[in-house]
DNA sequence: TTGCTCCTCACGTCACGTGAGGTGGC
DNA sequence: TTGCTCCTCACGTCACGTGAGGTGGC
């Protein structure tokens, strides 16, 4: 049991790559050009360590890559608003200030909205091509039929 | 009608890209690496010349690269059994062997139905992701409703 | 202590973008 | 004939891959 389980164990850019489905150098070139924190106050030389949330950021920006189409600065600027929002929310969720959790709310929305535009967008084109395979191979099954058997 | 009406006139590199969605430099990059047949007997220095069979052709390359995230070798595999079967299509369609006509109809069905599952694979995951996002949605909207107006 | 994974350069590659300087065709 | 689009190098860029040579930590 505790020979498969993550638990809540430090990770190594090794794992972290596994788990998330990539590779370490890509790991290593989100962290060079901004797109995740450079695992924090990390000597030169020393290894990075991660934690389990950052399987899930990552996991999330390969996901929204493979199936949007965007470059990764534009990807960035989808996902920078939203963790800098992760951030302020740990410091404002004891507050418990009403206004700005309607604030921090309301921004989260906005986020999760333009990113299921941009996943319907592209479901539509794939479904257009589906239906234009389609009938492409109802057309060859129908020619096939008439060779009778 | 005959300004906007591209007829069977033959068309020049930068209209192709444009009708398909795409740059002069990506037509011949293709051609470069062999996805899209060089202009034929084409003297050096001279221009390319198209029809609208390469706009079909250009558009479905582009289509399949955004939607399948396949490499362009990838693609050539994909597609290069495909326009040597239009080619042997083009050959034999009025030889009326039904064996041979049984052949073809074949291989474009197994052609259409790897495509299709490839898009299907890709659609899948875009549901995934739209769901998982869906429900952090929800999820926000119940907690703005928790807050009150 | 050994062996694995990690580290940092740094060059290579894929799929084009972007000029530079010159020629073709309506 | 003028002006636009085309031509061929050839170097630049983005998103990594792939060693080379060396050090860190269970």
């Amino acid at each position: 049991m505790s020979t498969t389980s993550t638990g809540t164990r430090p990770l190594r850019i090794g794992e972290l790559a596994e788990l998330a489905g990539t590779t370490p150098r890509t790991i290593r070139y989100y962290e060079e050009i901004g797109l995740l924190d450079g695992a924090s106050e990390r000597e030169q030389g020393k290894h990075r360590v991660y934690t389990e949330a950052d399987v899930e950021r990552v996991g999330e920006i390969l996901r929204l890559r493979d199936l949007l189409g965007l470059s990764l600065e534009q990807l960035s600027e989808l996902l920078e608003a939203e963790s800098a929002r992760a951030e302020i929310r740990r410091e404002y969720h004891a507050t418990e200030d009403p206004k700005d959790q309607r604030r921090l709310l309301d921004q989260a929305l906005g986020h999760l909205d333009r990113q299921l535009e941009l996943l319907a967008a592209r479901r539509s084109e794939i479904e257009q091509l589906q239906t234009e395979l389609g009938e492409r191979r109802q057309l060859v099954l129908h020619r096939l039929s008439e060779l009778g058997s």
